[in-house]
Parts: structure tokens; C-alpha cells; sequence
DNA sequence: TCATACCACGAACAATTGTTCCATGTCAAA
DNA sequence: TTTGACATGGAACAATTGTTCGTGGTATGA
């Protein structure tokens, strides 16, 4: 880590040099190049300062290889304000699976699995994509919400649901995790399978605690 | 134009060297790494190859330029590939519905519907976008294949399929379309339904007219 | 057979490009 | 002022990398 994470003017120039001439040329920019579109006349300036980026974790090198420049996920945030909305797309992390017998995990399972990539164009507009995680459906468990095995389900956190919604609910009764569309009916609660030939469930609602909001569900077959 | 757009296995080699290269490294590779990649020992003969490429539409180069190479559009849709490099989203549009009593309707549609968009990254490697298309759920009458009311199918225009693969398929006798797991047994075709507390059913090869292979589902919920 | 086009090889050359060294400048703390 | 960390500049060097040239092989067709 960098003593402080702040950058110069020269570092900020060259952070998004690079980005733009790489997303017009689609290969990094050699020392000369950076150098002359941020007025550095020396080649070793630029090397300087290229290792002070890679020392606070935004770049990344490799040595006596033409280009070995890669800007790290770390760079694009700073760069882009936001990356995703540059491409339009949305990591999700995909947190590990849903099972019907525990509730859901929200430990830091990042980096064990692949994230999931959404377009902003297919989720509401209102969520935020740090709320947003993924889970893998793993049994046939989830059938009365029409959700099979290996589908997975991107969801919201949130503690609180509106009617309507579909929520991943932990039933304490009967410690299982379902998926059902939620609505409060004061006395009870009503959860509704997605599944229309299934009939609901009432449950009082000290006994439902609402884990998150189901987004989007998708399935890939092939 | 090329009097031929035949390639010799060489040059397939290096277009898919250097696409592998380009999305693993994000940069370009040199001659002297394409050479030693695809067993070639003189640079000449890469810079050779090379410059066959260019001349069929394959590949863009920038003449004294170090890792100075583009793949063109052509170059991806030859490899196979979806060209992913552009911004990562696929446009697939969206067609229509899909109705059970009713064949998959294909009539040009585009206009009519929001385009769905869709990582690339979630799509297997080898489907090319043209192939895509997506319809709408219209009614209840996918339940045994878990896809509910207002789902979206993408789906690859095809008219055969391979064993496992989940399909659109028109049944002539009973004049429907229903999305199922599709498995030639010989005498018969069993079309297996996803949701795994239901039967197949099997039905002669002559009376299943595949219409395209389901690539995913999706369901916004939210 | 000869001619021609196509493809391949190796080597040398020239340009590009990363690396290093030394000197200088700036600025804040001691 | 002096010190030291940080930043800059210029230049030379060394490695990487694109280019070119001469040679030779293998088909196909005249």
C-alpha cells in the first residue's frame, strides 16, 4: 500500500490516457506515447511515476515487455467514476448457493466465484449495485418458485419487503430459506409460490425474516 | 478482395492465437509471440501470414508499430466468436411472445420491442449474436418447462438439435409449442420437461420440428 | 521442361521501446 | 541553513520488435 492514495495531476493524466487509448486502440500505449500526450519529456519520468501507479494498486506491469501495461479494476473505478456505466454492465458477485435449509450466507465468499455480469438496462432503475449479489440455486428445492436447480437468482439485500415483492424469506419454524412473492395481510403474512398451481402459505409474521429482494432470475441452458 | 477467403491452417492458428492472446493479456501479441505460438520459426513467415490476413479482411495492422494488430469484425465472426472486445453487451432483439398454440413467429419485428442486452459473458463462447433472438412468455402453458408468465427466453435459431439440448420445438400432431429437453432415442424422440416432478413424453422424430435452442431464461421479478 | 505463384526459412537490419544512471529542482521538517 | 524525501530532466544503453532481403521448396499449368 501507498503511503496516501492520492495521485498527482501527472498520475490522474496518465491513468486516463491510458484508459482512452486503450479503449480506442484496444492495446496499451508505450512510455513515448504516454509521455507525449501528458507532456513529459523524459521517459524515465513516466517510468517513475508508471511504478508509483503501480504501487498504489493501479496499474499493473510487466517488465521489458512493449505495452506490459493493464490497468487494475482498482484504476477504472478511479478513472471512470464508474466503471460499469462506461459499458453498461454490472458486476454482481456471486456469492455461493442457496440452499433450502440454512439461511442465506453473506460471508466474503468474493473471488471464489466468478461474478455474474448484468446490463443496467434489465435491472430498475432504483438498485444500487453495491446491494446486489448472486446466488446458485443448488436442489430442486426452489421448484414451487419455478427456480430449478443451477438457476441463479440475483438479489437486493434488504431486511423489509413490500407486498408484491419476491423475497428470499427464512421460515425460524421451520428453519428452511424459500423464494415466494410476499404479502403482508396484517394478521399473517400470505407467501405465494410463483408457481400458479400451488397454493400459498400463511405464516405469522414474527416468524418470517426477510433475507432480500429477488431481482432477476436467470437460467442459462447451453 | 481476396481472390480466396480459404485460410490455411496456419493462419486459423494465428487468428485464434492472437483473439486467446488479446482477451487474456489485453494487448496484442508480437510476431516473435505468434511465431512461437504457432511453430514458426522465422519472424518473415509470421510477418508473411500476416499480411495474407490483412489482405482478406482478417486482421488490421499499424506498420511500425509494436503489437501493432486488430482483429476486424470479420476476424471474430470467422473465429467464432461474439465480438465481446466491442463494449461486452449483446443486443438480442426482442421478437415477440411465444405462445403455446402458435409456431415461433420470426416475421421482422425489430422496432416493436426493447432490444434485451445481455453480457456476453454469460453466453457460451461459440454463439454468434445474429443467431440470437428473444420472445416473451405469454401464458402459463411453459409451467412444466419452469419458465412462468413473463419470462424471457433467448433463444438460437436452429433446426436441429443435439442430445440435452433444452429447444423450442413445434409438435405437429398437437400443433403446440413447447420448450423441453430434446433426446433422440432412435425409434422415438423423448422430450424430457425441466421441471423434474413431471414425465416425459415421446413423441416420432417426423412430428418435432425444432425451432431454435433456449440459450436463457430470464425472469425480472422486481 | 519451364514459368509462375505461393509458401517457407534464416539472417541481418532498423526502428521502437523499456531500463538505468546521474544531475537537478522543489519543498517541508529538523 | 541543512537534510532528506520526492519529483523532474536528459541521455545513453539494452532489449524487444517490426521490416527486408536473399534463398529455396512445392505445387500447378502452359
Amino acid at each position: 500500500m501507498a503511503k496516501k492514495d492520492k495521485l498527482s495531476e501527472r498520475q490522474q493524466n496518465i491513468l486516463h490516457y491510458v484508459w482512452e487509448y486503450m479503449t480506442s486502440n484496444s492495446r496499451p500505449p508505450t512510455i513515448r506515447e504516454i509521455g507525449e500526450a501528458v507532456k513529459i519529456s523524459s521517459t524515465s519520468v513516466v517510468n517513475y511515476n508508471l511504478t508509483k501507479l503501480v504501487d498504489k494498486g493501479l496499474l499493473e506491469r510487466q517488465a521489458e515487455v512493449s505495452r506490459g501495461l493493464r490497468l487494475t479494476d482498482k484504476a477504472l473505478h478511479f478513472i471512470g467514476q464508474v466503471p460499469k456505466a462506461v459499458s453498461g454492465l454490472i458486476n454482481v458477485p456471486l456469492m455461493g448457493d442457496i440452499v433450502a435449509s440454512e439461511p442465506l450466507e453473506v460471508g466474503d465468499t468474493s473471488g471464489l466465484y466468478d461474478p455474474i455480469e448484468i446490463s443496467a438496462s434489465m435491472l430498475p432503475d432504483r438498485v444500487k449495485s453495491e446491494d446486489l449479489f448472486a446466488l446458485r440455486v443448488n436442489g430442486d428445492s426452489m421448484i414451487d418458485a419455478m427456480v430449478s436447480e443451477g438457476d441463479i437468482v440475483v438479489m437486493k439485500r434488504q431486511s423489509e419487503a413490500r407486498n408484491g415483492d419476491m423475497v428470499a424469506v427464512w421460515l425460524t419454524p421451520d428453519d428452511t430459506t424459500t423464494l415466494k412473492y410476499f404479502y403482508n395481510e396484517g394478521e399473517k403474512v400470505r407467501l405465494q409460490p410463483a408457481n400458479p398451481t400451488m397454493d400459498p402459505i400463511y405464516v405469522s409474521p414474527a416468524s418470517v425474516q426477510v433475507q432480500g429482494k429477488v431481482v432477476m432470475v436467470m437460467r442459462q441452458t447451453a
